[in-house]
DNA sequence: AAATATTTTGAAAGGACGATGAAAAATGCC
DNA sequence: GGCATTTTTCATCGTCCTTTCAAAATATTT
């Protein structure tokens, strides 16, 4: 479950955010003011941040541009009626979202939702359409993957990791590693399910099969 | 560097759009209503234009009307969720994007990245007033569906969730983005909410439901 | 060449997922 | 307010997918 860092000098904010996203199923946790957010951040990573801008010892925007010197956390700014916006939007960093107050708690947490779907990576705009290799085809928009223009029924995972594999093409990926990102950090099972996987998706490709590359003793990669 | 034009009643709506815009280096102008829009585009030429809907004197969508006499600039609507969602779609005028209020500054920023891109909607076919695929026509003017001429009877959520499909055609789509994008980011209720709009939009369909593929563990798509 | 390590393959069980129908809840209309 | 329509929830069923496991095949080491 994703992990929020509410950061507010109001208990009473922070309390209602955080039932309300306990609620939601989130892990909460709290801070009084920027310098505390920041310590905190140091220690431990959060899935998104919900930070005041008038806050006592640091403010909201300092403490967000000290956060992203080393990690890339997103951020949903609150920031009361009338409160100086130009100041807030000429910040040379990029948050992910504001909330005037006051807001409803209900329209927070569906931003907050919205900001981990969107998902926070770096640069999230580099998404290809189509990859091809010779005859193989993926259409990543379509989630769809064509074999000498005739299209092949992957499964969900296949899918998944055969995309997963063409992302990180040349690069020798562990089971430990397939598992862990393909199928979630979440799943407790053999190490020998990939190879299962990995002969299905072979089957699936066809003479294609040449670009899934074992590497004995460490795992697999695409080779293409 | 492309020139926008900002157009909305709110200060605070321009301030934001603005400040994230001109940190993307892009130039802004700003106009608080319809008519001034209209006066500006007369003067001047944009490279896109973000226009709200509801303002005073003169309103978003007869602005764009207007405009649209003389020029073809592209064009990004913001509406506040409920307001006028389905008098935008049965507009006669092609909007390349619409965004709903609240929206977060750092995504329709890339929505009008997108559209300065590759300047015009996701599918140009959408601008026209009629799509149709074999004796599926719909009839995006007057918010109607045929079938093989036969004026098909759907549901409002019906309509929305073709709408969306169609808008998207060949995209892979999940229940949470359906969700989002028809439903509304406020929507809390169940995934499977969804299946059943399918299930429903499918048996309005008759033998059109094949257009609609469902993705296993992933959602839907329209394929034509 | 034999022994060992590792991967491939096949088959079967269990689980996950989507389709569907029915009923409840919400909405709109008179 | 009451009726009809639409939307949402929920549970069931069948199907497809995933996982596990063990045997066979292949590669590596001794």
């Amino acid at each position: 479950m994703p992990k929020i860092l509410i950061v507010d000098d109001e208990k009473m904010i922070r309390n209602v955010v955080k039932e309300y996203a306990e609620f939601e199923g989130y892990e909460t946790a709290e801070a009084e003011n920027g310098m505390e957010a920041v310590e905190m951040c140091r220690k431990e990573d959060y899935d998104i941040i919900v930070m005041d801008i008038m806050m006592p010892r640091l403010d909201g925007y300092s403490a967000v541009k000290e956060i992203r010197k080393t990690k890339h956390t997103p951020v949903i700014m609150l920031s009361a009626r009338g409160e100086e916006y130009d100041k807030l939007f000429g910040f040379e960093i990029g948050v992910d979202d504001y909330v005037v107050k006051p807001f409803s708690p209900k329209e927070l947490l569906a931003r907050i939702k919205a900001v981990l779907k969107r998902g926070s990576s770096p640069d999230d705009s580099v998404k290809m359409e189509k990859i091809s290799f010779e005859g193989l085809e993926i259409n990543v928009t379509g989630r769809e993957v064509t074999i000498d223009g005739v299209p092949a029924q992957l499964t969900p995972k296949e899918y998944d990791l055969l995309f997963y594999l063409v992302k990180n093409k040349g690069i020798a990926l562990s089971r430990e590693k397939l598992l862990e990102e393909v199928w979630g950090y979440d799943f407790y099972g053999d190490d020998r399910t990939v190879d299962t996987h990995i002969k299905m998706l072979r089957s699936s490709l066809g003479e294609y099969r040449k670009f899934i590359v074992t590497l004995r003793g460490m795992g697999y990669k695409f080779d293409a």
